[in-house]
DNA sequence: TTTACTGCAAAGGGTTTGCATGAGG
DNA sequence: CCTCATGCAAACCCTTTGCAGTAAA
């Protein structure tokens, strides 16, 4: 999505549209690893730096109410989210780390088929987390029961 | 699972069984609703009326570590889940229930198989969530555009 | 010019922690 | 008996709110 597109998308939902908010617009859609408050606010702050997190969370709520990102609520703090599309989150319970995979995207959405289609529930989105060991942190842990 | 299974289970992980963690145990386990820490509070302060959120907070963290429920981080604050098989959860954005279906479940253990075989990702557990309207809420929503 | 956003500070609320007492094994 | 759990209170920290000044349209 190029600024251009993202200004277009504010303006069509009536959203004031300001530096902040597409600098923290950009900052979670050109990310990958579901940023949290705090790191979004530390990538933003070198061109913003009087920003507070209240700008921040206010800013996240326009956009996930305007469709353009999705909260992830975790245990500690949440995330976001900018790939909308029906797809997994592979969590690492070692190292908090978030990524999406491309394996399994045609299941989850026949899965949403299946449930918008055979349940009286009115689907609107989904999250689809796999929690686990990333391959670094499976490697550091349990180091093969080697011999003393 | 019968209250002696719960016992031995528990004693298994070295934990001490005292009436409190089976009262907080069973208030989950015998559950369908994905219970809060407030509402297990509600259900159990009846037996134990000097029970503190502390202790059930502890409770769930030392159930949580034996692997007979798992939390279910929400944006608000988190619920707990007893049915530890894959399968899909409904979450209502209205009315906040979150109810689990059977739909679907076939598919989602077929999508544990293929994400544990085919990526470099150890997995321990998944949590499959759709959020959308429940069928009540989803029927005082939106009147289906009747004239005036 | 009007309306709504930003920044700041304070409050809110779910969750965690420290410690003395009490109960489990 | 010794260790660990409970209960109580205070602390923590993420998030929300209220308000005055300021920028978008």
């Amino acid at each position: 999505m190029t600024q251009q597109e993202l200004v277009a998308w504010l303006r069509e939902w009536g959203v004031r549209v300001t530096p902040q908010r597409l600098a923290i617009a950009e900052a979670v859609l050109n990310s990958t690893d579901h940023p949290s408050v705090q790191q979004i606010y530390e990538r933003v702050r070198d061109h913003f730096p009087s920003m507070t997190l209240a700008t921040i969370y206010s800013t996240l709520g326009v956009l996930e109410k305007s469709g353009l990102i999705q909260e992830l609520p975790f245990a500690k703090q949440s995330r976001y989210e900018s790939n909308l599309e029906p797809h997994v989150n592979l969590v690492c319970v070692e190292c908090g780390n978030v990524v999406d995979t491309e394996l399994g995207q045609e299941a989850v959405l026949r899965l949403k088929s299946l449930i918008s289609q055979e349940s009286n529930f009115d689907v609107a989105w989904q999250r689809v987390d796999f929690h686990g060991w990333c391959r670094r942190c499976a490697a550091n842990r349990a180091p093969e029961a080697s011999p003393a």
